[in-house]
DNA sequence: CGGTGGGTTAACGCCAGGTGAACATTGTCG
DNA sequence: CGACAATGTTCACCTGGCGTTAACCCACCG
């Protein structure tokens, strides 16, 4: 997965040390010279990350970084510059800059730098996958075939538990430490909870995902049609 | 809107100055002196940023930072360090820190990176949106489908945690914490203020986006029509 | 036949969450 | 100063979803 990166950076010898580098590393770059040229490239197309010089000729860095923003832009800017001062850290911030990094740099720290605000925008989608079943995560939400699934809180443990050892099968042990760790009720509470799991992950559906062995346990992803 | 923090440094002088001026700023912190005990806090309970030093007692930052990430921890991570060395930054970032701030440090450039690290569209001083509905927070106004929300102070708070959380749901005790910080009123507020939101965000439309997830928290986004 | 492991269904009680109104606090303006 | 509006807090009550239990059904196997 490669990152796409905008640099707007006036001194053409820098710019082109910093693309070399990033484009050995496996960063596409683009490029633009002045502040206006920067901002009409990222308005006009997608960046995982803008490096901004700040001092910049037509528009300087902390003016783009402003207008960016205004116009609902959200990619990551790192800006680059030479100035020290804390005033000039303080207002690039408050224009939503993401970082700020002090020439001259080491070229392995902006790429450092470069790699973790790419990661941390990239919405890492926690999904687990078993056939047509998708379990997101950080939405709490399960669907099937794009029909979406609802699960009770148990039903949800339940579910998440038989994905993660799919296409294993989970003995009737493991899926009680599952919900209730070391006190288990007693009755057929578990029963319970699994039919209406059935219920709702294989009602509408042709296929049965989820099967029980008998002795063994129950488990999730075999592809067997319905009787 | 308050951000909820967690330092981890041994000198305790430096841990107190910190805190002090990050208390007054209106940031919430927690404290750890120790990389164990640092760990243990971070996995125990949510936090919006975690300030790490790198050298520390029983554990180092990079090795807690590292046991975070194996976790599923994504609490975005400040390194602190004296230590200027490139190699200590690129083994940090390595390890999924999200920054790396050399001390000794001027305070408010922290508080600047805290901020921009915490708000997770971080910067972009100005719109977030969730399906029709748009948060302008410089214009201090929401709307809905063009159509103006009247939200009371409270109420933005908690349209503004769940904006920018969304699409993930968020808890009760993490809304709590937005609203009043370490101090909550007993009682049931939060159902009412939770309830007026909803009024005032969903009350003419009919798509519902506020949605409670029961045992887990409230989720803005799902996209179902009301029954 | 009865035992055993599993499936199905209905009933019950608890409690997190939802609701509307009343009360408290603050700030603004005539 | 006093009235009023806007907001935050508390209270009492309602509701429905969810977990649990129990009773019954079925199929397979000794």
């Amino acid at each position: 997965m490669h990152i796409h990166l905008l640099l707007v950076e006036d001194n053409i010898d820098l710019a082109n040390t910093v693309i070399e580098y990033l484009e050995i590393t496996g960063i596409v770059c683009d490029h633009a010279s002045n502040g206006q040229m920067g901002l009409n490239l990222a308005l006009a197309q997608h960046h995982d990350v803008i490096l901004l010089d700040i001092l910049l000729p037509r528009m300087n860095g902390q003016q783009v970084c402003k207008k960016l923003r205004e116009h609902g832009n959200q990619t990551p800017i790192l800006m680059l510059s030479s100035l020290d001062a804390l005033a000039d850290k303080l207002a690039s911030f408050s224009v939503g800059a993401d970082d700020y990094l002090v020439k001259p740099f080491e070229l392995p720290e902006l790429v450092a730098r470069i790699r973790a605000l790419s990661l941390r925008r990239s919405g890492q989608a926690n999904r687990l996958q078993v056939a047509d079943l998708i379990m997101d995560l950080s939405a709490r939400k399960a669907s099937r075939n794009g029909q979406e699934l609802h699960l009770s809180p148990t039903g949800w443990t339940l579910l998440e538990c038989l994905m993660r050892a799919s296409p294993a099968p989970v003995n009737r042990e493991r899926l009680e430490a599952a919900i209730w760790g070391d006190k288990l009720p007693d009755s057929n509470t578990l029963k319970v909870h699994m039919h209406r799991l059935r219920k709702a992950v294989d009602k509408d559906f042709a296929v049965a995902l989820i099967q029980t062995l008998p002795g063994i346990g129950v488990q999730l992803g075999a592809i067997c049609a319905k009787g």
